[in-house]
DNA sequence: TTCCTGCCATACATCGTTGCAGACCCCAGC
DNA sequence: GCTGGGGTCTGCAACGATGTATGGCAGGAA
């Protein structure tokens, strides 16, 4: 079996709990006794069992991120973010895939993931508010993106909605009038399509470009979704001369179905997406799209997650965090 | 607090092991017994404690899984199935990043990561055969990839050479004979770098064409790598009529570097790669590469692992798996 | 009746750690 | 010499579950 403390208790010629105290930092130890504890562990090769500290202590330092695919380019490298911030902080960080299902999402609040986690990062796309609000237990709990703007809850974000109205900005003064969006989310107002959505009508508002819904095409925020959406507007004789994925992935997928079809990029039709994924950089025409400042939101969010945890944080309402971001113009719309 | 087993015991008016037993699907229990247990359970909403659970019974239901970055895309998509895979059989994936850091992976394989989950699978990148048995544990280990093998591990792999061979022979037979290199690790044989680069001299020989060291370029393997690379073959003068990106991140950094200095894909120079992101597919124009059957090596390395864990796979050698491989030919190299 | 066997339920110890309360020692102050 | 208090260390209980051993009760065999 492995070496627990009484072996090292026994070594040293100390009480387990002295043991303890060394490890704990405990502040009355003799400087001698700290160090016959210390060797003793270093001789014994000992290492604390965390799962015993964990259910005598009730805290595991473990986060838990729910997200809905970890392949989808910008979640991989949120997630990348979010575990290094983490570990720089002494916690790991579980991922749960809720495949945007709201069962999922349920059972991530409250089921045995939660019990696992002393806080969580939650991207919500399924549920609401007062859902989250009745299963909101007493551990952290900071959401990550925009589906839910509630005073209630901690909240790191971006800024959606100037972020896209700036790109449309940047769009129209490029000449473009008739720019199509891809992955719209009909009925949805709150979540970052609608956010997205209402940015790009605020700019087209602004520059006196009349809003027209033919160019909204509603899908999934997937590289195919975005293909067959341009496929479809093409093939229903939509004309556009540009195209504003509301995601990377989107706008990559765009992209790649007016290539095929002989469609000059930026030349007939620009194109814009958002992320910045790296992917964007290396495509080719290379993507335009906005940064949305991915670090500072993954640092914030577990910073402020786990400063709720060790309760440096004590506000009593929800702390709304949102991020600056960043105009990547490339060649797909200069 | 939680809800307890004993509360629960004493809301069905037994005991508490008699809970855990209906927990455990103890073979005699009258059904009425349980049936009161269960209501009570419903009525409390008691969830078992998987901490206690872990200490009591050493099992966690958790699988480590170790990489080296999360947010490379072929890294992201076999996470992704990985965890559904788990999650199919009862388990979680907790995920370590080593950065290709030798002290990060040593710690993974003996430190606290080691000792919260039940078994590991382990991307090996810094360190060999001979580190890995010497910390090599009770639990059971299944390595991903080829940088070790080794019969005494359980290892699922891919067919590197043979699809390196057969991407290379296809280069050929269109009539190519001076295919450029790109991410080989100098003195390197037995990773997947060695492999595939063993693969692609291979089907030179058969085909009697000879190598040029020239045309190899090492380097680690990120888009920006890839692009580096065929920037510093142009500019070295040296003459090539395809690219081989020894993983897709490569070929579609080399493919946008072509593509910005003007040089025509394929027409010029075909670009063939290796993992069959899901990018490849909608890069313009789209990328031919080997599809290394993600899906199969998801499922078999889990299945292997979970069945060390639970002992139903009992051989004391290595069990070595090797999954299938398509060439998935695009416009890129025709 | 007595004993045994099969079914059902229980008590107790245990996993490895930490929180709480207290024991002990030593020195300063009266 | 006694008291008080700060520094140093210890013992016990507890976290919430499971394994082992065993206790009861029914019904059938002797």
């Amino acid at each position: 079996m492995a070496v627990t403390m009484n072996d090292v208790a026994r070594a040293a010629g100390v009480s387990l709990k002295t043991v303890s105290n060394v490890l704990n930092d405990y502040e009355f130890i003799r400087p001698a006794t700290k160090q016959r504890v210390q060797d003793a562990i270093a001789e014994l090769g000992y290492e604390a069992n965390l799962t015993a500290r964990s259910l005598r202590s009730g805290k595991s330092k473990m986060l838990g991120l729910v997200l809905s695919d970890l392949s989808a380019p910008y979640y991989a490298e949120l997630a990348s973010r979010l575990m290094k911030a983490a570990s720089r902080r002494g916690y790991r960080v579980l991922v749960e895939q809720s495949d945007a299902v709201a069962d999922v999402e349920l059972n991530a609040l409250q089921g045995p993931f939660r019990q696992l986690t002393d806080g969580l990062l939650f991207t919500p796309l399924m549920i609401d508010a007062d859902a989250i609000a009745a299963r909101l237990g007493r551990k952290p709990l900071v959401l990550l993106g925009e589906h839910i703007l509630d005073s209630r809850f901690d909240l790191v974000t971006m800024k959606n909605e100037e972020a896209a109205a700036a790109l449309t900005a940047r769009l129209l003064s490029g000449g473009r009038r008739r720019i199509a969006v891809i992955g719209a989310h009909s009925g949805e107002s709150a979540g970052s399509a609608g956010l997205r959505l209402n940015g790009y009508r605020k700019a087209l508002d602004q520059a006196g470009v009349p809003f027209d819904p033919a160019l909204v095409a509603p899908c999934q925020w997937r590289r195919d979704n975005g293909a067959a959406a341009v496929a479809g507007l093409l093939e229903g004789g939509v004309e556009f001369d540009a195209v504003f994925g509301l995601n990377d992935a989107l706008a990559l997928g765009a992209l790649h179905e007016l290539l095929i079809r002989g469609v000059r990029v930026p030349r007939e039709v620009a194109v814009a997406g958002f992320d910045d994924i790296d992917e964007a950089r290396f495509a080719s025409p290379s993507l335009t799209t906005v940064a949305p400042g991915m670090e500072e939101i993954a640092e914030r969010s577990i910073g402020l997650l786990v400063d709720r945890i060790e309760g440096r944080e004590t506000s009593g309402g929800g702390v709304q965090v949102e991020a600056g971001f960043l105009l990547q113009v490339r060649e797909s719309a200069p």
